[in-house]
DNA sequence: CTCATCATGTAAGGAGTTACATGATTGG
DNA sequence: CCAATCATGTAACTCCTTACATGATGAG
């Protein structure tokens, strides 16, 4: 249910068509909350329908039609109402962990692929990740500047901070699953000994 | 997809009923990988129908039905090829995260109690983990002394050493989550001075 | 004229959630 | 006899994935 809050959160910095929504997207709050753009447009209409965004309809060319979405006052609502409320947390489903838990079972060539690979694609989001931060240190990141844009000078610094913080956690997860990772390594080597 | 690499490792070790299975699970392999009952037995059936595993059917009383079951040589081999394979690590979908880069929307009081829920859940989290390191460590958990049963001396130091390290692994990531979450009270702090 | 980019979707299926539903056996 | 536990599911729904599908516009 966070996908829509997502596109909210964007939405609300200003009127974006659905083609822009889902660049800018990819860009910001999808390195939090990942959405392939066939699940962005049926979203988009499904809060259209519900009264949280309203299109405006542009026509491009002789038939082609670009969508405006703007935030209607219940779209803003409701985004607030979700930000006030408790997150729900969802039950532990990790594979990762699942796997490790169970690797006596497989080679130990086989093992040191995993943790090789697990290693590799936290190295590959840690890299987003402190690529994104360096942008919000910056303020190099297309949304954020819209957003400062449009908020007070008194909130800009809030807003920096909170994102600020929100991808130093990212950043610390990564680092703290490399570092299981190389730990893992180092156990394969222990018991081949 | 991992949930029937879940239950294979459970029934690996030895036949079980569903209803035994699902009890064991929660108290195993499901502090990884959360699955309700209505979700296991579907899947079992479905695990039936592909020849993974087979039933005996046995009577309870007058009309009751226990099934009891165990692992066939194709559930062995699905389940050795899955340990093999690349694991399938899921995009990013974290709605705290999602919710923390956008905490300037919201009131610094309900910004607090988010901060102090997500500290909540994990150290919830922590516990069980570590209440499960324990029960590896002394060896205590009842599907981990049936495992060690059933396995040659030899092979009894890797397999508790990996489930070890894989709890290791969760209570770290539980203990950052708590770090961080600490860490937002405190920028919450600074930002209301 | 053709290719990159703009622009918008549908359809089928898998996985998981929540709620509901039923009945048997055993111990007190 | 009643409650706890044993035992097994179904149904409806949401969310996400993967693959497919189409066409317009503008720059070179």
């Amino acid at each position: 249910m966070s996908l829509r809050y997502a596109l909210l959160a964007l939405l609300r910095v200003g009127p974006l068509s659905g083609y822009d929504l889902q660049k800018q997207f990819a860009q910001s709050v999808g390195h939090v909350w990942h959405a392939p753009d066939s699940q962005i447009y049926p979203e988009l209409r499904k809060m259209v329908q519900e009264g949280l965004i309203e299109a405006e309809e542009q026509t491009r060319g002789e038939r082609g039609i670009r969508r405006v979405y703007h935030v209607t006052p219940a779209g803003e609502r409701d985004f607030l109402d979700w930000m006030e409320a408790p997150l729900d947390y969802q039950r532990v489903r990790d594979p990762a962990h699942l796997r490790a838990a169970y690797l006596e079972a497989t080679t130990p060539e086989s093992a040191r692929r995993f943790f090789e690979r697990h290693i590799a694609e936290w190295e590959g989001e840690l890299q987003q990740w402190e690529d994104e931060l360096v942008r919000i240190e910056t303020v190099s990141n297309a949304m954020l500047i819209r957003r400062l844009a449009v908020t007070p000078e008194a909130e800009r610094e809030r807003t920096i901070a909170f994102k600020h913080f929100a991808y130093e956690g990212l950043v610390e997860r990564a680092r703290g699953e490399i570092a299981w990772g190389r730990r893992g390594l180092e156990l394969l080597d222990r018991l081949e000994r």
